[in-house]
DNA sequence: CATGAATGAGTATTCATTCAT
DNA sequence: AATGAATGAATACTCATTCAT
């Protein structure tokens, strides 16, 4: 589709590209649609110059891999640098992924895709395992230090809060194409662990 | 692999046999590796066999989301006659979940692959969304009941927390094999939605 | 297509429906199109009973042949009955072919594709080449009479001339839908092989 | 068959090849028959090159005809370079005719053929369909030239005549392997064409 | 670095034909 | 005489990968 004339250029810069142009490959198609040719016609290059960058298809998606950890990555990071309370680092995981899901859908759907690859590619599972359990070790984190600063309710489980809270804001986005319904997820979710409202739950 | 001789049957008992080869090759495989020489050799038939009972793979994956939505509805509706208390009927939820886990993983596997097929594939949606849909919405009214009832929290969205109910669920299944983590999680999403731990919670 | 409920009947007559239905199809969709299957459908029965009345492909070509130079032969049997003088008789040809032109057009368009079948199976040739050579002896015939009793041109080479009469009007409805246009064609030919119009040819 | 070790070369080079190998097995084994492996063993190249020049089956038809229309028309380009009188000119074309019939045979065969696929085939009738106008048109022109210039007949129909020409030299060749018939055939038409022998035609 | 051409190993699908009932 | 189910052998077409330039 996107076909501009392509001067020489280094390889890594080549490889970005090529990882870049996958990655929207799959989110349009999916993995079993996703083929050299159109990634190298995306690219602007002919197949035999996207092997020499990248000799295998295998390789190709180790590439993809470890492109979108280092994007997921680099996120978490800058999340880390704000948010001085447990809530609010809380709320900033969740701003986080609203705004994965308005402005670069591409990712969440890959890293889905990816996710279901893994479970039968060693190779991909190395790269997408790691970045997936830094995701709710890190949420899990800010878990426990609210929990023990008492902003969080006592009986949280952070492990399996935090895998909870990951996966209802993927469920969220899976049928709904409306931001909102993620809102009322996340607005669920932090009422759920901080504490029951009024006259709720249980026998007294 | 498995090739057992067969003998002549009818179309309708066939299409099963065939269904079910289908998701147990999705299961190992995934989507992507999915053979019609594979699927007819797995029920022990010749490929021309195979498509004079199905006429072509878009047809076959109809058949699979069929098959795949009908056993899940088929187990919604035995759940439906059980369970007393909202409560009730809401553990008898996490016990199905995690029945099918430990018994029928292929299950979940499948219909995760399927979910995302459905993004492209109208026809595969027009099966598999009802389905999650019809999940989502049972789920909800026993939340609703719950909530009304008393037994849980009266701050409830039950539509949200019944998407993070299942996320939930499906999240804790994706990396752990550990069946025990599950139960880790279903316990966190029991206390979140009944009542707030002893001293937990907010500003005192 | 037309499917219409079979009893049972004896194998003569289910070969002529099967002829027949053949026949209609190679008119429709040409050699490389006919499918027993299509057949099959067309004379509403199974195509294992197909077989069974026609053992092969093979034969059921062979079939087609005989029963198309059936036809044929009979209609020229039925001339043969009329005309008294030579140009009678050649309009009677120039007659009927129109008349299968008009009300049975699918017969040309068979016999067509049989021909240059013909040039590669022995079987079909050995149906189709004595139909034709009978064909172009019968108008042959005619011609010399003509030529004989001086109703015709005396410098008429019957058989060269019949070729040309055969591939003229042949010739003339390939791609002309219109009628008319086949009747000019006759004219011409009638003119030619009579006698040359009043100041006409060579120089004097 | 005649597998010649071949170099790389350019695709036009290439698809001239192709089409000419398709020429040569269609006049063996006729449209049915063609198979695309079957092109490729005679080029000397894989199925898979062959698709890389020629995308696909449709495609492949489509070149044939065109490469059949493009050696008609330089044909009978040459043609129209000499030639002085009508009689020239017509007994040039009938000279052409016999030479392909004598050094090309393959030529006429495969335009038969494509004169057949043309009716259910648009884009085959697309280039066909006025290539065999052409050839009318070309040879009606001939004829009403002599017509008005007295060197022939002054009762000829040219479109009418010029279909009977063509026809009756194709239908010459459809039996008769030998080409003196074709001469007489020829001979038949010119006389046809020019004056009535001496004392023939009509009623005295 | 880059590319047009080439290829082997697949992949779904078709079709005439056969078999058991 | 009839049929639903089954099959082997093909067939067009695809795709990641390689090679020569």
């Amino acid at each position: 589709m996107v076909i501009k004339p392509q001067t020489r250029c280094d390889t890594a810069q080549r490889r970005r590209e090529i990882a870049l142009a996958a990655r929207q490959l799959i989110a349009d198609k999916g993995f079993e649609g996703l083929r050299t040719r159109d990634i190298a016609e995306r690219v602007g290059i002919n197949v035999a110059t996207l092997h020499y960058h990248v000799p295998s298809k295998e390789a190709l998606i180790e590439l993809l891999a470890q492109s979108l950890r280092d994007e997921f990555i680099a996120r978490q990071e800058r999340r880390r640098r704000d948010g001085v309370t447990s809530l609010d680092r809380l709320r900033l995981e969740f701003a986080d992924f609203r705004d994965i899901a308005l402005n670069n859908p591409a990712l969440h759907v890959v890293m889905t895709e990816l996710a279901d690859r893994a479970r039968r590619d060693e190779k991909v599972a190395a790269v997408i395992r790691p970045m997936q359990l830094g995701w709710r070790d890190h949420i899990a984190a800010i878990l426990a230090a609210g929990r023990d600063d008492g902003s969080l309710r006592p009986d949280l489980d952070p492990d399996a809060a935090a895998t909870m809270i990951i996966g209802a804001m993927i469920n969220a986005r899976r049928h709904d194409k409306d931001i909102a319904f993620l809102d009322r997820v996340t607005a669920q979710i932090e009422r759920a662990l901080t504490r029951a409202g009024g006259s709720g739950g249980g026998k007294p």
